[in-house]
DNA sequence: GCCAACGTTGGC
DNA sequence: GCCAACGTTGGC
């Protein structure tokens, strides 16, 4: 069992959108980075529980950015169809379906915050401050949690607090 | 809206 | 294999 960290833009698809999807279950598709790819082929199984993340976009009521739910894979990675599909907005043509090159899992709602960790907090926590999603520039859209970060995110939020009551 | 940082592409 | 150019991501 590993725990890792998915990012979605608020606009394009958002924790609430997924607490209102059939079975509160989707596809994590779209993915087109190599290296989030090889964590979605290889590394990401059953069972598997992740952060859901909200990245800044201009729409998002989140702000900072910030971890907002817990989600689990209910199915490992599989061919991503929307890579086949010429009116997808993720539609790749050097894809083919006998040599597909992107990958995608299946995901269930686990927990939706009514207090999220933003990314201020994650930076100025000693704790958290080698997650990946807390270095400059990062642009990985998934990553690994250590057992440590995730206890430490799953404490603060069962404190029940916002980020400005917690400071 | 701006722009730094990054990943990918393509010419050589 | 190098690296400049380009397009995209994502924090602010």
């Amino acid at each position: 069992m590993q725990y890792w960290l998915f990012k979605s833009e608020f606009a394009t698809f958002s924790i609430s959108d997924l607490a209102h999807a059939p079975n509160q279950a989707t596809t994590w598709e779209g993915v087109r980075n190599y290296q989030a790819r090889n964590f979605l082929r290889d590394d990401i199984n059953v069972g598997d529980q992740a952060f859901f993340y909200h990245s800044t976009s201009q729409y998002s009521k989140y702000s900072p950015p910030g971890i907002v739910g817990i989600i689990e894979v209910v199915k490992s990675g599989y061919p991503d169809d929307s890579a086949f599909d010429p009116n997808s907005r993720y539609f790749d043509p050097k894809s083919c379906r006998e040599k597909p090159t992107w990958y995608q899992v299946d995901v269930r709602l686990v927990k939706s915050f009514t207090h999220y960790v933003g990314l201020d907090l994650i930076k100025a926590s000693p704790e958290l401050k080698d997650m990946v999603v807390a270095r400059k520039g990062n642009r990985l859209s998934i990553s690994k949690v250590t057992p440590d970060e995730w206890n430490f995110i799953c404490f603060f939020l069962s404190r029940g607090k916002t980020v400005e009551q917690w400071w």
